[in-house]
DNA sequence: ACAGGTTACTCAAACGTTTTCGTGTTGAAA
DNA sequence: TTTCAACACGAAAACGTTTGAGTAACCTGT
């Protein structure tokens, strides 16, 4: 077991002084060819390579960047980690990833923990309780301390930072435009409750494209879920308010749910109740994960592009990370978003 | 913005030594309670942290742990990194991710990036062209450079270390067992090439159980699908190659397939051929991912516990981390599945 | 022969900690 | 008054690296 090699170690055994070992591996003109030569084909032996702690501190910025997500076993969320580490791997920059579990102090013991000289700068999505909470004091006293932020998905107006969004309102409009244009005449929503911004977003954008076609739009059309259905325990709970939403609601042509779940289970919930998809039962969800592709019939969805989404954040983060001048000029990008046409729409 | 504060900066504030305010912030009592108190108030006040670079690079340890995987966009190996995370915080560790996307350069180079002091210990489960072309340099330097690793699922027995690794074997030996229980008389299996260690065992499973209840196996009922099939751009091709595979053997009955996805598809396509799930055919698949739970019908499955396989993972490499002595007795850990019924067996 | 200029190095500080050892000041026992 | 703990603190090294400044030794031109 041959343990790291130091510069120190170089230089005794060469017996040169470390600046000159340090030199020589930088090809610097001070240091003779012969003493290069003889440096670099030491250090080549003894596999020598830096130690990236010592350069950290010395440099005063590690060339990785932390990641706080609510939960990482979640296809939008995973694929944005994917883009984020492709972006960073090409640029030289490490990925931290912390988990917050959609937990408030999870979210900000994570971020403690990082942000004392681990990484250059966060990209984060808030949790549902920091939304709930609307505390942000670690985002903001953070962001005071100098260190870069880049928010993405749930992003908290209030705070000042880069951000980048997916264009939610406007694909909640194509995705009932293409039901309106399909002909659906009653058009349900299945939505979230409104602290979740995307949530009401899509919501906002499903009104809009009602209200364009000059259609009413009845309350009694919107299904409000109460999110911890979403938990990956009680699906029966969220499969019976949709049972209820469709009993309630039996001349329904056309569904806008405001994610993947919402979309499968209300599916399956149609299939129960004999109602024939796209037949009778036109269905359109978001976020294109596995269970879109394939399900049967496979779902039409709104694409958000999660992967491009984090190659956005992480070119801001490390774009501002590396900018000489200290000018803060925040962005908000925002990623349009496509229709992908299934079999779950005619 | 205020900068973060550090010893030296409180040290000149209260007119005192770096070493006497590092002190009064550890409650040495080398310290007088009155200076005690004044450098505490003024670190609280000013909101002090130390370093954690710093500390890294004095202490020669991290406590950050790198864990490199083939893909993230996966039920399987977010649930790992989930389950990686869950224990790494509980002791104190950050977890930093790094993504070969089944590329061994990819593999390579994140593990290089990491091994120059960024983190103390490695997890990993190798891609498959690591696989393929056997070459393990990367792995062996790594652990002779003192470097802990655990390897997790994808395992290589020629390595040397801690290892976790699911019970392949028995899993398809229950999941063929229940077939045959279940009065199945003709069972396929679908498969990878043998290269992939899992996709071996789990074959050799089915046939062991075949060959307890003196079935005897036919080659014919065993579709060993080519790899690159399950990228998800060509699911048509898979979708192709299993479609021929039931026109051929038109009397199978029951299906074990090796992954969530092989079994979903092959739903697909009985569905598409009018094969009733599960009267006339019964299916059972691996990986417990969120396609088995809301497939329809749902899709009965070897579930392999990847949360717990994380933690445990994880446990291993912190153990080793903080074991004293330095005997290297390295352990094997095997996760037992177990059959989650639903609604594709009988 | 010597100022001035290269060449090829070494020194030392710095990044932010922790920790061992040293030291000056008290107060009390002898 | 001397002696010696006890007390409260400071100095310095160490972790591994980079880099500007300093310095010998040699060479060149006059």
């Amino acid at each position: 077991m041959k343990k790291k090699v130091t510069l120190k170690q170089i230089a005794k055994e060469l017996d040169v002084s470390i600046s000159t070992v340090s030199k020589a591996l930088k090809n610097s003109i001070e240091i003779s060819e012969d003493t290069r030569q003889k440096v670099q084909a030491f250090a080549k032996l003894y596999n020598y390579r830096p130690n990236n702690i010592a350069l950290s501190l010395k440099n005063r910025k590690t060339k990785t960047i932390g990641v706080i997500i609510p939960e990482i076993v979640h296809h939008f969320f995973s694929k944005v980690i994917s883009g984020i580490e492709k972006e960073a791997l090409s640029r030289g920059y490490n990925v931290i990833v912390g988990l917050s579990n959609e937990s408030f102090s999870n979210e900000v013991i994570n971020m403690e923990m990082l942000a004392n000289g681990s990484i250059d700068g966060f990209i984060l999505s808030v949790s549902k309780e920091t939304m709930l909470l609307q505390d942000y004091h670690h985002l903001t006293e953070t962001i005071n301390q100098g260190m870069p932020v880049v928010m993405f998905d749930r992003v908290i107006n209030e705070i000042n930072c880069d951000k980048v969004i997916v264009d939610d309102f406007e694909g909640a409009v194509k995705a009932t435009n293409k039901l309106i244009e399909n002909g659906c005449k009653k058009i349900g929503l299945i939505t979230t409750k409104d602290y979740i911004n995307v949530g009401k977003l899509r919501t906002q954008g499903y009104l809009k494209a009602l209200e364009d076609h000059d259609i009413f739009p009845e309350a009694d059309f919107i299904l409000k879920v109460d999110d911890e259905k979403l938990s990956e325990e009680n699906l029966e709970s969220l499969e019976k308010e949709i049972e209820s939403f469709f009993k309630a609601n039996k001349n329904l042509d056309g569904i806008v749910a405001v994610n993947e779940i919402y979309a499968i289970t209300a599916m399956k919930v149609a299939r129960k109740l004999k109602i024939k998809i796209p037949e009778s039962l036109q269905v359109i969800g978001f976020t294109d994960g596995v269970l879109s592709k394939h399900a049967v019939p496979s779902l039409t969805t709104v694409s958000q592009h999660a992967s491009q989404m984090g190659e956005k954040a992480a070119e801001l983060l490390i774009n501002n990370l590396e900018r000489e001048d200290e000018e803060e000029v925040y962005e908000t990008f925002t990623i349009q978003t496509d229709l992908i046409e299934r079999e779950s729409t005619k």
